[in-house]
DNA sequence: TTGTTTACTTACTTATAAGTAAGTAATTTT
DNA sequence: AAAATTACTTACTTATAAGTAAGTAAACAA
């Protein structure tokens, strides 16, 4: 097996479910060699140094999110909202991870200019799509909020970030009642 | 200086700062010594291991909070939070810092267990008080929201906590906005 | 079928981490 | 004044981290 292997795919597959779990810092060329079964020379055959694993890591989680926002395209706000959600939580299920981005955020001033620089992309790119999900969900009379879709949206992708977190501590009811209680706040 | 110094505090106050920034496991005690202009060995002196040092920065964050709770306790709900917002809000203009709590949860699943246990004993005391607020301040007809007060309290703390997390990728205003949405909510 | 590229492994270097043992000087206690 | 304690420093050990240089076997291209 010298050509045409999957081994780069199968690094950025554990590579992201390792800082989600542990955090970038924390990430080590070891543990993803040891559980991969291969050397970590191997890693650095494919990605020479940690910074360009990290980049790749966020760059495909970024492609991965702007899939999802085309599947759901069809969908109406509700709907849209309700498989977010769905997504979000199965963090919790895979050994308590936390999002992408919020391991990136509570790592932000560790982690390399390159990094910080995919993390903001894909932190407006996530923001913006909630806060046209509330506006059209509000002009369609499906949400109704107080304040601009802009704050609304900010109070809950930081709400549902926070609460994969405080769910470790706490358990996972935690993120159970913070999506509830933020569908019910959207409701007239 | 052989007696009566005040290194051991130094340390805690030091540790518990880079801890916001940094988080506790890219936290060297390397760091700590050349900040206070000490040796490594100091800090083993007061602190033997490091999981003691993490240790004791949560029980004293603890401690400090448990002294806010009483500094507030004559004041009116909406006092209360204002004071609560703008003490959390510190972050932010102090190098960017997260909140103890967001630091350790992100963290969480690379703590000894013995920190996990201070961290969890520091979150629900935290999301109790919130309860309370909610709860006192809605009977005094100053707060209004849906649903029980367990469920905004979780949704406010893991918004909050998530809002300085996320305002290092894309700015202070963030923060700003979501403080604003959650005031704006609680409003008739 | 020879040469080149791909996808690695082996073996190494350098840096930094936590932690420890032994020594020391000032202070405090007796 | 002597003894003990406090608060360190010096010097060391062990482990683990990222990264590199050189070698190798299979696959592919000429």
């Amino acid at each position: 097996m010298k050509a045409r292997t999957d081994t780069k795919e199968k690094i950025i597959e554990l590579g992201t479910a390792l800082i989600k779990s542990i955090g970038y810092p924390s990430l080590s060329y070891q543990q993803i060699s040891s559980q991969l079964g291969i050397k970590n020379a191997a890693i650095h055959y494919h990605y020479p140094s940690k910074e360009d694993l990290g980049c790749d890591i966020v760059s495909n989680e970024i492609a991965r999110f702007e899939k999802f926002i085309s599947s759901v395209s069809g969908l109406g706000p509700l709907e849209k909202l309700e498989v977010f959600l769905g997504s979000y939580r199965v963090h919790l299920e895979d050994g308590n991870k936390i999002c992408l981005i919020g391991a990136g955020a509570s790592d932000f001033l560790e982690l390399p200019k390159s990094m910080q620089l995919v993390y903001t992309e894909y932190l407006f790119l996530l923001k913006n799509w909630f806060i046209d999900l509330l506006e059209t969900g509000r002009k369609a009379g499906v949400f109704h909020f107080k304040g601009e879709p802009v704050n609304k949206a900010s109070v809950m992708i930081s709400a549902l970030a926070g609460a994969l977190q405080h769910a470790r501590l706490i358990g996972n009811d935690h993120y159970d009642a913070v999506a509830a209680q933020l569908k019910e706040d959207l409701k007239a």
